[in-house]
RNA sequence: GCACCGAUGGUCUAGUGGUAUGACUUUGGCCUUCCAAGCCAAUAGCCCGGGUUCAAUUCCCGGUCGGUGCACCA
């Protein structure tokens, strides 16, 4: 891996000059794991969670939720970050290191070190040395050190919740409300872009580990035998950077396959699981990643969620930190709405109804509440359902309550023929969870995109952003500051503002100071006013990644601007 | 969380037991008819707390933030 040390660093200080990303609170010392977007990073950022909302609301139809960020303690338990995100861990008395409990233990062969309590691990490490000083861990104990920030709801502090550590819980939460919006059929989808927080203990690496981050995720909810995507052909000719289990086995680099190709050959799970591998893909492209620094890594068996049938992680390389993982999907199957069924006691099933209605001939053992009550009082209810379950002989049914045999004689009950109608059946959806990480694809869109090159001896920095990420789209500029030249910028800007359209207006200095500054936000287009604009009604108009300039019409202008932005026609095409 | 290293205008930096160098940027003015030109001026800084000292940005201790290694990363 080719490592420079000085790219970070050179995107961070352009990054902090210009406002995109500060560190938070500065005044008071700033807090490790959290920041600041500046203007043109909230801009930025609001941009490509915009992109996102095209590929995920617009074109696959899955409307956004907002949910709280605070959650309390039963959505947790359920999920199971209570337990399953907290790590044991134990101090070394002696030196002062800190260790995993359980894998110091496991090491010294104790037996499911993993599972037992933090009790059982305190005593059973006693007499074990510490991996480092080799004193014995005599005195330590034991704790939970819990990766979700905790807090109190209300005065009384009776209710304990917890800062989300992953949005996905609130559509999991809301899936009875949901499956009723989206009228009782499978598929549907349910996307959230918020706040998620993770209490890190080392969250180093800038923008890459966060303890307050924003997430975009999407829950898909799909029948269990029906994995194929009804849009599967959008993306099924697609190639994409596969780097498989085979692949990392084989110690080979990622092979580029079609969806199509990845899917029959067994190397993804389903149609689900590859589309949106290709749709990220798509996204990340869209945003301004570099086609060859992306690759998405399969899960290897023994690091994927135990309930996970696929799962693909989205990994971008960036220069000062290897390949990072920015997104995951996961075919997570009724993980997740099984855990909340069980914690909650709803249902989260949806009734889907056959074509044709099914007729079942059974035998049903019926009791005969009449008789049954006096005999059996308060026994009663649990003797018929009992009876519903029996196999009744000519003498009476045999069942069994609390360990007792009984035989419950012929008249109190009733042997019917029925014939039931079966209309359909309840099943419990499986989910296709891409969940993406949006502060790490904005750091690697920002590493991504920058560039030096040297012109005329100065060194010109330059965001080269896809326009439509851009968060200044447009600069306008007069030659001067004077001779009406400056009255024309001003009613151009005005004119493109009514566009929609964000420009900067700029008359201060030298014109290639200006074009410089707006080079190093990214700003894709300037358009310039000089003196002919004043005879003739044109303006030029200079593209910041070949620095070219051609001339054009004002009154056309914005609808043009429009174009370029969207992508609906490229600046090359009228040089 | 541990160990080591670092922290000087917005940015990059020089330097010091007696309040600080230079460049770039920014702002105003002059000049300037398309890529950081020039001139004049202005704004702006020693990470925070404690200690030693007549005096601390400088030395010592603690903290914060950043970097590196360890540990951690559902």
């Amino acid at each position: 891996m080719i490592v420079m040390p000085d790219i970070y660093d050179k995107i961070m200080e352009l990054a902090r000059r210009r406002g995109f990303v500060w560190p938070t609170s500065e005044c008071y010392g700033s807090v490790a794991g959290f920041i600041d977007y500046g203007p043109l990073g909230a801009m930025m950022k609001r941009k490509i969670e915009d992109i996102w909302r095209y590929f995920y609301v617009i074109q696959d139809g899955y409307y956004e939720i907002e949910c709280p960020t605070i959650g309390e303690e039963s959505i947790y338990i359920a999920s199971g970050h209570v337990k399953g995100f907290a790590d044991k861990m134990i101090q070394c008395p002696h030196c002062g290191e800190f260790h995993r409990a359980d894998h110091v233990a496991e090491a010294e062969g104790i037996e499911n070190a993993e599972i037992i309590s933090a009790e059982e691990l305190t005593t059973a490490l006693q007499n074990i040395p510490c991996p480092i000083c080799s004193e014995t861990f005599d005195g330590a104990e034991v704790y939970f050190f819990n990766l979700m920030f905790q807090t109190n709801i209300g005065p009384g502090s009776q209710r304990m919740g917890y800062l989300r550590p992953e949005t996905a819980q609130g559509i999991f939460t809301d899936f009875n409300r949901l499956l009723r919006f989206y009228r009782d059929k499978l598929p549907f989808g349910t996307v959230q872009i918020g706040k998620s927080y993770r209490n890190e203990i080392s969250p180093r690496q800038g923008m890459i580990r966060l303890r307050e981050f924003t997430q975009a995720e999407a829950e898909i909810f799909i029948h269990p035998e029906h994995k194929d995507h009804p849009a599967f052909t959008r993306y099924a000719d697609r190639k994409v950077p596969l780097y498989s289990i085979s692949n990392q086995e084989n110690r080979k680099d990622a092979t580029e396959m079609t969806m199509a190709d990845g899917v029959s050959s067994g190397t993804i799970a389903n149609e689900y699981v590859a589309y949106y591998i290709a749709q990220t893909h798509d996204f990340m492209l869209t945003c301004g990643i570099s086609p060859d620094k992306v690759r998405f890594r399969q899960h290897l068996p023994d690091e994927r969620a135990h309930y996970a049938t696929d799962c693909w992680d989205a990994e971008i390389f960036s220069e000062r930190f290897g390949w990072v993982e920015t997104v995951g999907i996961a075919d997570r199957t009724d993980y997740d709405l099984r855990a909340h069924a069980k914690q909650s006691g709803e249902p989260f099933t949806v009734f889907l109804q056959y074509e044709e209605t099914k007729r079942v001939r059974e035998t049903k053992v019926v009791a005969k509440m009449g008789a049954l009550g006096p005999k059996y009082r308060n026994r009663a209810k649990a003797v018929a359902d009992a009876l519903a379950e029996s196999s009744p002989a000519d003498n009476g049914a045999e069942i069994e309550l609390d360990g007792e045999k009984i035989l419950v004689p012929p008249e109190f009950y009733e042997v019917k023929d029925v014939e039931t109608e079966i209309n359909g059946e309840y099943i419990m959806p499986h989910v296709i969870e891409p969940s993406y990480g949006i502060d790490r694809i904005i750091y690697a869109v920002l590493e991504h995109s920058f560039d030096e090159e040297m012109v005329e001896d100065e060194t010109r920095k330059v965001l080269r952003f896809p326009p439509k990420v851009a968060p200044v789209q447009v600069a306008v500029l007069p030659l001067m500051a004077r001779d009406g030249l400056d009255d024309i910028a001003r009613d151009i800007r005005s004119k493109l503002q009514d566009e929609g359209i964000l420009t900067e207006y700029d008359d201060s200095g030298a014109i290639g100071r200006r074009y410089r500054r707006q080079d190093e936000i990214g700003t894709p287009f300037a358009v310039t006013v000089d003196y002919d604009s004043k005879e003739d009604n044109t303006i030029t108009i200079r593209d910041r990644d070949s620095m070219k300039q051609i001339r054009y019409d004002i009154d056309r202008l914005p609808a043009l601007i429009s174009d370029l932005i969207k992508g609906r026609s490229l600046f090359e095409e009228y040089l």
